[in-house]
DNA sequence: GCGACAG
DNA sequence: ATCTTGTCGC
């Protein structure tokens, strides 16, 4: 069942923060192997903030799987309610996701979160708790490593390695470019790690980072000038 | 206790 | 995330 309600009891503290996390972390559906590559719709979502006045600007953009091409967009613009803290990220950001979610009409497929999934301390990043409310397929594909040890992958664009918290491969530092920073990857709700980084694979033909995410960022930043100034 | 720390 | 010019390269 896909929701894009925001919970009535969505916490505005650390404390009541964590004890959100702890409840929907068991719900995280990790054993489903996802949207194959190129089929259906894959959608980008990120935010760009305005911190003199609190605001926040959400985009989504939905692509065409197969052809990368867009096939609608959606935004929107509210107020910072959380404090940016590490392992927080979600409280921050997901409320104006959510609106702009709301604002599609396509089917988002799978959805590819600026952040991470499962690669998280307490294993419930960004794209996890979106998924897990919404009930979309999602993923993470974060620009650093967070706390998390990695070896370097080979130079050739679709090397990788685990990202290891311990000895635990909660996500993968994958090449996009040939010998090019990697990005970390993660599975995020309802797909595989190594489907996400096939995903991820078919997203970046030609930059490091994926056109999901590219898209998305140009246009929660021009949202987010129109709304300021 | 201190520093690090996705965006 | 954000503050920020010019510049090298395809």
């Amino acid at each position: 069942m896909i929701s894009y309600t925001l919970p009535a009891d969505w916490p505005t503290d650390e404390k009541a923060a964590r004890a959100v996390q702890d409840e929907l972390r068991t719900r995280v559906v990790v054993d489903e192997p996802g949207p194959p590559p190129g089929t259906g719709h894959v959608t980008g979502v990120d935010v760009a903030y305005d911190d003199e006045r609190d605001i926040v600007a959400a985009a989504v953009v939905v692509l065409d799987a197969a052809t990368l091409d867009v096939v609608e967009e959606a935004t929107a613009v509210g107020t910072v309610a959380f404090s940016y803290v590490p392992g927080l990220l979600a409280f921050r950001e997901i409320p104006t996701v959510l609106t702009a979610l709301r604002r599609l009409t396509a089917d988002p497929g799978l959805v590819v979160c600026d952040g991470y999934g499962v690669a998280h301390p307490r294993r419930f990043g960004l794209a996890s708790h979106l998924g897990v409310l919404t009930g979309l397929a999602t993923m993470g594909i974060a620009k650093n490593p967070f706390t998390f040890a990695y070896e370097a992958p080979a130079a050739p664009r679709g090397s990788a390695s685990p990202l290891l918290d311990g000895t635990e491969e909660v996500g993968r530092a994958l090449r996009t470019r040939e010998g090019v920073k990697p990005v970390f990857v993660s599975a995020g709700h309802r797909v595989t790690l190594d489907n996400a980084c096939a995903h991820a694979l078919r997203l970046t033909p030609r930059y490091r980072l994926p056109e999901s995410t590219r898209r998305a960022d140009a246009l929660c930043r021009s949202a987010l000038r129109e709304a300021t100034g």
